[in-house]
DNA sequence: TATTGTTATACTCTATAACTATA
DNA sequence: TATAGTTATAGAGTATAACAATA
């Protein structure tokens, strides 16, 4: 494990002056590489970790919003994943393709489809839900838990910054 | 400022509850979520601010790789960027377009192009770099001096994790 | 035979504009 | 008039396959 409580420049990191792909002092610092970087992995693990189960980490994503609460129309789940709604049209076809989701007309208000899990949504949601974490625990295994954990709330913040 | 050394199920963070575009629980504190929107906004923040100098956020972190110390061959850029080879040709060919780079062939090898910045391409480097800068400062607003470091510091560990 | 740069092509993810139906 | 879902379409970003020049 290690710790990330040191200043970033304090060169106490493991040396990687060995590697030929490396990203080099220019960019290894830059959070915009690193953000992609670190998405761009953490898609690789849990992808990996949930084609056993047919389905994509946004659709996990999706699976997870139904399973919230209340029933939410279409709309509704897109403005949580904070993707467009024709974009969500897309990913609940193919949801519902697997059989894994339903659309249902809302009683008083015809334009609104509610979408909710079907038994076997509910039964995939579980083993991806397992499998999702356990991508998310290869990809923080090089930190120790309490680097982990502000890891998560630090980016739970600047998510939610507005400027 | 908000600091990040809580548990993040601690319940000590603002409350969002009135939000209608939030994530909602099942998915702010996932990981995939999470990271996957803090890219997004420091991308928008970035490009934002380099579009005064007609560069996108990819193109600055080219121009800093060839500000490095060796002279590079695109292959190799591309390799620092963890982009394939034709991507990076693309790349260029715009860079080019704007008089920011130059590719010369190589001395020795002649399959290898050399990939050098321009006058103006430091011109702009110098300006870009300081505006991607302020983009990190206004992404990171809202985390205290130390919590951005261990962001930093965290990210730096994850993307150079190998498993 | 292997490597570098290039081109043509295709795939993934996403959004915009325009349509239908409802409100 | 405005909203929810849908469709057609287009754009950004990326990679794979095949080729030419060179090693």
């Amino acid at each position: 494990m290690i710790s990330t409580t040191d200043d970033y420049r304090s060169g106490t990191l493991p040396d990687v002056s060995s590697e030929v792909d490396g990203p080099g002092p220019e960019l290894d610092s830059r959070l915009g590489y690193l953000l992609k970087h670190a998405q761009q992995r953490l898609s690789g693990l849990t992808a990996e970790a949930l084609a056993p189960y047919g389905i994509a980490g946004r659709e996990l994503a999706v699976l997870l919003v139904l399973d919230g609460a209340e029933p939410a129309s279409q709309l509704e789940v897109a403005n949580r994943l904070g993707v467009d709604r024709t974009t969500m049209v897309a990913m609940l076809n193919a949801l519902q393709d697997k059989g894994l989701v339903r659309r249902n007309p809302h009683d008083s208000d015809r334009r609104k489809n509610i979408v909710e899990l079907t038994a076997a949504g509910k039964d995939t949601l579980g083993k991806a839900r397992q499998a999702g974490d356990d991508a998310e625990r290869r990809f923080l295994a090089d930190l120790d838990a309490k680097s982990a954990e502000q890891l998560r709330r630090a980016l739970q913040i600047v998510v939610r910054s507005k400027s």
